[in-house]
RNA sequence: GGCGACAUGGCCAAGUGGUAAGGCAGAAGCCUGCAAAGCUUUUAUCCCCCAGUUCGAAUCUGGGUGUCGCCUCCA
């Protein structure tokens, strides 16, 4: 399989360290604030990738942190009145329930920075010890000019990262270009050799990393944005403190846009992803996703959502028959269509071709069809269950067939009776009644030769 | 200023040398009491512009134009 590496900037074969093992890590949340689209897409993507290593057969191991110290973490605690530890796990939670509401696999690993601490501590103290790191009135820092590779990463010219450098207020930095691995911080912080202070936020993955993962890692992988200053720091940090590779690829996905802009925090012009669920279902968000490959900028709009939701609707909507379990899927046309396209650098838009056109041909009732969209579908994360009435919808769509006949009923049992008798009696009037009424609270009315079935819109 | 990416039908989008996947929307037909769903057929002589390389380019080279991102926290 092919993937593209954003360190040498080529597509590359994948080749874990260990045969039929992979190590993945991504940088999570920090956990502060709802979660958004931009989240949405980061975490499927690479839920996706991590899907489909164990489609393949590897033997993955996937880390995510959870960043739960932080400034922003910090002055929210403050402004509220609350610890820093109440918010993050308060936030924590709702991103927890986010990621398990766009259906994403929980990682093996979720590491909490907080937990992590001695790991940070020990890997600044060796950083100290070989040079490459200084305290200074508290903080430490990381002395960027003796990594000689410092930007390779980000492609950015240490001479031209110079000019932009700057040293704050009150920080002791000997050269603009260094960064924090240790902060003083005597209000919130944790003990240290360095006195009382916390970690950067850069350190925070290279120990989780290597705490969890190893020295060196297969795949490492974040949003576009997290390359410069983040993934940077990250090299340096770790390659410095181990003395061997970081990472064998870097993995970076592409942002979502709104009005062509990048949908961020700072910008304020982002859609939560508990929002974006309350009009599109997880299904829809996904294929919204998938549809552009994971490197390119995707354009949010509710036209494209629109779009997507009825595409994910003839996916998931296809004729379901029971699954084959007998069936020799490796050896199928589709299998083998589906790996070649997500084998080019996670091909999704070609894989979902696949998936559509097995669609078309489960709705043709051709053997094993379904069998195969189920299995590959899966991969990508699509869920195939479909979605029951809830005792809220009944309870609407009675009361919506009361208003409209003005006639009483308790149970929608009650209502298909009437109106399977109207039809029988061809009083179409009374049977389309029934049927807008339904819809027009979002239960649409299905009649097929084998009964009619209500379903959701 | 430095670095990087992108430009394909009404909309979204794949395609990196051999003659334009797929989805949505639209049209026609079948099915249906009508619908919904489904099925069939149909929708780019052409891929931002100009020049070049080649038997042959959306795909390679050069030059434009336009859009976006990173260089500060950010997925």
């Amino acid at each position: 399989m092919k993937l593209f590496n954003s360190y040498t900037n080529t597509i590359e074969e994948f080749k874990p360290i260990e045969e039929n093992k992979v190590r993945m890590y991504v940088c999570g949340p920090t956990v502060y604030d709802y979660a958004h689209l931009g989240h949405a897409r980061c975490y499927i993507t690479w839920d996706v990738l991590y899907r489909y290593l164990k489609f393949k057969g590897y033997d993955v191991t996937y880390c995510r942190n959870v960043t739960d110290v932080d400034d922003k973490i910090l002055k929210k605690a403050d402004k509220e009145g609350k610890t820093p530890t109440e918010v993050s796990q308060y936030w924590y939670h709702q991103f927890e329930n986010s990621m398990k509401a766009l259906n994403t696999l929980k990682p093996d690993i979720e590491p909490f920075a907080t937990k992590t601490l001695g790991e940070m501590i020990a890997m600044v103290k060796d950083l100290i010890a070989n040079g490459f790191a200084y305290e200074a009135g508290g903080d430490v820092y990381f002395r960027v000019k003796k990594f000689k590779q410092y930007g390779y990463l980000s492609k950015q010219p240490i001479d031209q990262l110079e000019s932009g450098a700057r040293i704050e207020v009150g920080e002791l930095k000997e050269d603009p270009l260094d960064f924090a691995l240790w902060k003083k911080d005597e209000k919130f912080g944790y003990n240290s050799p360095w006195g009382v202070g916390r970690p950067g936020w850069h350190i925070e993955c290279s120990a989780m990393s290597r705490k969890y993962l190893g020295k060196t890692i297969d795949i490492h992988a974040g949003g576009a944005d997290l390359i410069f200053p983040h993934h940077e720091n990250e090299i340096a940090q770790s390659e410095c403190a181990n003395g061997c590779k970081f990472v064998n690829y870097w993995l970076h996905n592409g942002f979502v846009t709104i009005n062509k802009e990048k949908m961020s925090k700072s910008l304020g012009n982002f859609l939560t992803i508990d929002d974006m669920l309350k009009n599109y279902d997880a299904n829809t968000l996904r294929l919204f996703i998938l549809t552009n490959h994971y490197r390119m900028p995707v354009e949010f709009s509710d036209e494209a959502l629109t779009s997507a939701q009825a595409g994910a609707k003839r996916l998931t909507n296809a004729k379901q028959t029971p699954i084959n379990e007998n069936l020799d899927i490796q050896s199928t046309e589709e299998y083998k269509a589906f790996v070649e396209a997500m084998d080019e650098d996670l091909n999704t838009s070609k894989a979902l071709a696949v998936l559509f056109d097995l669609a078309t041909r489960a709705n043709k009732n051709e053997e094993n069809a379904y069998t195969i969209l189920y299995k590959l579908g899966t991969t990508l994360g699509f869920t195939f269950e479909k979605a029951e009435l809830s005792e809220d919808d009944i309870k609407k769509g009675i009361a919506a067939v009361i208003a409209t006949l003005e006639q009483n009923f308790t149970t929608m049992d009650e209502i298909l009776e009437i109106r399977a008798k109207a039809r029988a009696e061809k009083n179409w009037e009374i049977a389309d009644k029934i049927r807008i009424a339904l819809d027009s609270v979002g239960i649409i009315v299905k009649d097929t030769k084998d009964g009619t079935t209500l379903e959701l819109k």
